[in-house]
DNA sequence: CTTGGATTCGGACTACAGTCCGCTTGTAGG
DNA sequence: CCTACAAGCGGACTGTAGTCCGAATCCAAG
């Protein structure tokens, strides 16, 4: 291979054996977290399910909030595709307001079905990491957007992330199981909620 | 002593070698906290410098995030009392509305003065649990009360957490260091939030 | 002062996330 | 097919929160 040209793509392509295992890995996390629940699954027993050795194991995923957040991945790229690309109200052609409202009601639902895998990927180790690596910086730059749209006197950067808060997976979770609030109340009370937000109250 | 009567009141008195130890604890853990900062600092640290077992530092204080409210009880007193009983706007006597934002306002200054003793408070081990244990409840409370006199057809169990989410340490800290948002900005960024959510918007 | 027994002490122990490094293996080039 | 070496492997190791239980201690009552 020529030395002064990178091979194809950035990608240094994978070799064999590791791809094998990452889908080893993916593939008992799966079921381990299916038979015991992800919050009673330790990274030791991943491994072993996988009969791949710990350091494999972190050196394909990094750490515990990343390997949940893989096993997203599919269902994170339809929900982001859907904002982004999909259908009004939750796609373009919709009044931002609406989009907003819509976008916060399809991470609620996006939210009771995924939850412990969300908190998983949110719960990171090191405090505040959760803002910077994950999807929250997609969420964040979809809806400054929509708040610079809707209601230009507003700090679009403070107030998606203010918005962005009680959608976080440890506040709805919370809101779902420790207080048993139902999915249907948690919309109604967040589309009251970012309507008001966005509506320019009179003078 | 009696032994159908309890001592005094609840409180089985305690052992004066337990709160000498209670006192050495929490001193040591101030001093570390200080030197050493509040993330670097390991729960068997603050037993080795107290002197003290750490099955002693766990008996009396239960979790890392315990120690951590133990040590904020005075400053979270005083915040608690200015907004309960204090003078207004913050206390009762202003309109629900302007209560609440200085609700928020202060809160701010109180996770900008002790940020990482906040954070290590409501960093509980169990996600979920720093909405039962700690102060939270008590905010929550206040929240809901003045919710429901500004604008009495918000869900105000919900409203109330929604508005308290992004005055979590975790999201506020994210802000101040991770994105370098002077308070002052946080501050007017919640007052307009908080302003557009309990004015009721024309119909 | 002595004693009885509940309370507390202390550090060994468990479980877990994440790191490190010597050994193995897949793969590209010959 | 052979070879060299970068990539990957695995499990021992570290550091941490939190638990447990036999031993030591304190306090009240006599």
């Amino acid at each position: 291979m020529n030395p002064f040209e990178l091979p194809v793509i950035g990608v240094p392509t994978e070799r064999a054996d590791a791809a094998r295992n990452r889908q080893r890995i993916l593939c008992a996390a799966e079921t381990l977290f299916a038979r015991n629940g992800v919050a009673a699954t330790s990274m030791d027993a991943i491994a072993l399910e996988a009969g791949v050795g710990k350091g494999t194991l972190f050196r394909r995923f990094g750490d515990r909030a990343s390997l949940a957040l893989a096993l997203l991945e599919s269902s994170e790229r339809d929900f982001q595709e859907s904002f982004i690309r999909g259908p009004a109200p939750l796609g373009p052609g919709a009044p931002p307001c609406e989009r907003l409202i819509a976008f916060g009601q399809a991470l609620l639902s996006h939210l009771a079905a995924h939850g412990d895998l969300l908190l998983a990927a949110q719960t990171a180790g090191t405090p505040g990491k959760r803002f910077d690596a994950g999807p929250h910086g997609t969420y964040r730059a979809h809806v400054i957007t929509l708040i610079r749209d809707a209601a230009a006197d507003l700090d679009a950067e403070y107030t998606a992330e203010a918005l962005l808060a009680p959608l976080g997976a440890e506040v709805v979770l919370h809101q779902l199981r420790g207080r048993g609030m139902a999915l249907t109340r948690l919309a109604a009370g967040w589309e009251s909620l970012a309507r008001r937000v966005l509506t320019t109250p009179p003078i």
